[in-house]
DNA sequence: CGAACGTTTGAGATGACTCAAGCGTTGTGG
DNA sequence: CCACAACGCTTGAGTCATCTCAAACGTTCG
C-alpha cells in the first residue's frame, strides 16, 4: 500500500478504499533515490508527479549567490509535485535531503481520475492547497518570528507532521536534516542555527544530535515558536501543544 | 463581465467562452466593501469564495503581539478564496486594504461545475496553485533577501501583476498601500521601510509617493530584488526586466 | 590513517530594530 | 473657514540580533 499515509489523519478527507485502490492502480513505478539527488529542476515540462513514501525531500529556490531557500520539506504520505499537474512546469527544484522512495503517477492518470471521480479530484486538490497552507506558516515563521522562533516554530511543526505520519511519538523523532539544512529552511546562516540549538538544549527544551530530535518541553518549544497546528488541517489536534489563538469576536 | 481579469493572460489557461459563461452565471452577488473591513476570519467555515473585481485585498496571519504578516496581497481578477472550497476553513484571516468590490461564488455552484467541468476545474485549481507559487516567491523573499531586495522584488511583483491585468504601464501604477502595509508584507518595521524607499529614490531607482509607484529603473530594480517572474506564469513575459536564471545543465 | 563532513566556538562588523520626536496632508466639526 | 485631530511620512540616536570570517574539533567512512 504505497498510498497509505497519502492524506492519513486529514480533517474530513480521508480516502475511501475505492479512490485509495485507484491510485494505487495509477502508479506506473517505484523508485528509490539517493541523498542530495536532484528529482526535477525548475522551468522543466514534468509529466509524472511523486508520491513520497519514504525519507525526506526538499523543494527550494536559488539566489543570485548560490544559497538556497527551501520552501518545503516533504515527509512519507506527500505527494510532494501534485501541483506540477496543473501547472505544468514548476518554478522551484525538487532534490532528496535524506536516501527515499518514491512512486511515480502519470498526469495521463491524474487526467483520467479528473474526469471520472470529482471527489477524489477535490481530495487531490486539497492535498495541494495543503501545502499552499503550509507555505503561509513558513512566511509568518520568517516574517514575524527571531532565529529561536524560527527554529523552534519548524521543529513543532516537523513534530506534528511526523506524529500524523506515525513516525514521531510526539517527543522524539529522526529527522534526516543537518544544521545547514535547517538554516537554509529558516533563513539562517549555519553558525546562527547552531548557537540557537544550543540555547534550546541548555535551556532543557530540545535537544538535535545528528539529525535526532527529542524535545523535552513541549510545551515552551510551541510557546518559543508561536505554533498553533491548525493550519495543518490535521484530524485531531488537541495532542498536540500549541499557543491558541485568543478568540476574539 | 466580473471574470474579464480572472486568468487573464496566464500561459496556456485562459479560459474558453463557454467557461467564463458558466463562471459568470455561479455568481451570486457582487458587493463593494470599504477599506480596512474584515471579509473572512481564521478557522470559520465558508461558504461562498470571493473574486476581486476592483481594489487591493490582503491575507495575513498575527502574531501574539498583535502584529502582522500578509501572507498575500490580491488584485483586481484574482480568485481570492477559491482555495476555501476544497479546504473549507482558512488558516488565515482576509480583509481589504482600500475600497474593494467582489463577486461572491457559492460553493455548491463550484461543485457542480467539478462534476459537470473537468476542464474548467482544473483551471481553477491551476489559479489556486499560482497562488501558492506566489507564497514561495515571498518565502524567497524574506528568507534570502536583505530589506533592499525584499521592497524592490515586491515592487517588480506588484508592477508585473498589475501589467498583466492591465493596471500598470510597466512604469507606474497607484497600488492602494501605505508603508505600514508594505512592512507588513516584507516582515520590516514602518521606519525601516520609509528609510529603503528614500535610499530607492536617491539612487533613482523607484518613487513611492502616498500609493503611488513609479519605477524609474525597472532592469536595476529587478536587479536589487532578484527578480525572475517565472512563477507568475504570464503568458508573455519577455516584457517584464528580470534576473535571468544561469541555464545550467 | 586521512579526507570529508558536520558541529562548535570566538571576535568583530553591520543591518535592522526601538524609542522618540517632528513634519505634512487630509478631513471634519465647531 | 479655521482649528485641530488623525494619519502617514520622515529623521536621529542608540541598541541588539544576526552575520562574516576564521579556526578547531569530532565522527564517519573508505
Amino acid at each position: 500500500m504505497f498510498t497509505e499515509r497519502f492524506l492519513r489523519d486529514r480533517r474530513g478527507v480521508s480516502l475511501t478504499a475505492e479512490e485509495r485502490a485507484r491510485l494505487e492502480v495509477a502508479i506506473s513505478e517505484v523508485r528509490t533515490l539517493e541523498p542530495r539527488t536532484l528529482l526535477a529542476r525548475a522551468g522543466e515540462p514534468l509529466e509524472v508527479s511523486t508520491l513520497l513514501i519514504e525519507g525526506v525531500m526538499s523543494r527550494y529556490l536559488d539566489d543570485r549567490n548560490g544559497l538556497r531557500q527551501l520552501v518545503a520539506i516533504h515527509l512519507p504520505g506527500d505527494f510532494l509535485d501534485l501541483h506540477a499537474f496543473p501547472l505544468k512546469v514548476l518554478d522551484h527544484d525538487v532534490a532528496t535531503l535524506t536516501a527515499a522512495t518514491v512512486a511515480l503517477v502519470p498526469h495521463t492518470e491524474l487526467e483520467a481520475i479528473m474526469v471520472e471521480m470529482p471527489g477524489l479530484t477535490r481530495k487531490l486538490w486539497f492535498a495541494t492547497l495543503l501545502d499552499a497552507a503550509i507555505h503561509r506558516a513558513w512566511l509568518f515563521r520568517l516574517g514575524r518570528l527571531d532565529a529561536v522562533g524560527r527554529i523552534a516554530h519548524f521543529l513543532c511543526e516537523a513534530n506534528a507532521r511526523l506524529f500524523s505520519a506515525g513516525l514521531s511519538d510526539g517527543r522524539r523523532f529522526a529527522l534526516g536534516l543537518t544544521q545547514a539544512d535547517l538554516a537554509e529552511i529558516c533563513g539562517l546562516t549555519t553558525v546562527h542555527v547552531n548557537r540557537v540549538m544550543r540555547q534550546l538544549r541548555e535551556e532543557q527544551i530540545c535537544i538535535f544530535r545528528s539529525s535526532l530530535v527529542e524535545i523535552l518541553d513541549p510545551v515552551r518549544l510551541a510557546t518559543r515558536g508561536q505554533f498553533n497546528p491548525a493550519y495543518l488541517y490535521i484530524a485531531d489536534d488537541e495532542r498536540l501543544p500549541s499557543v491558541k489563538r485568543p478568540k476574539t469576536s
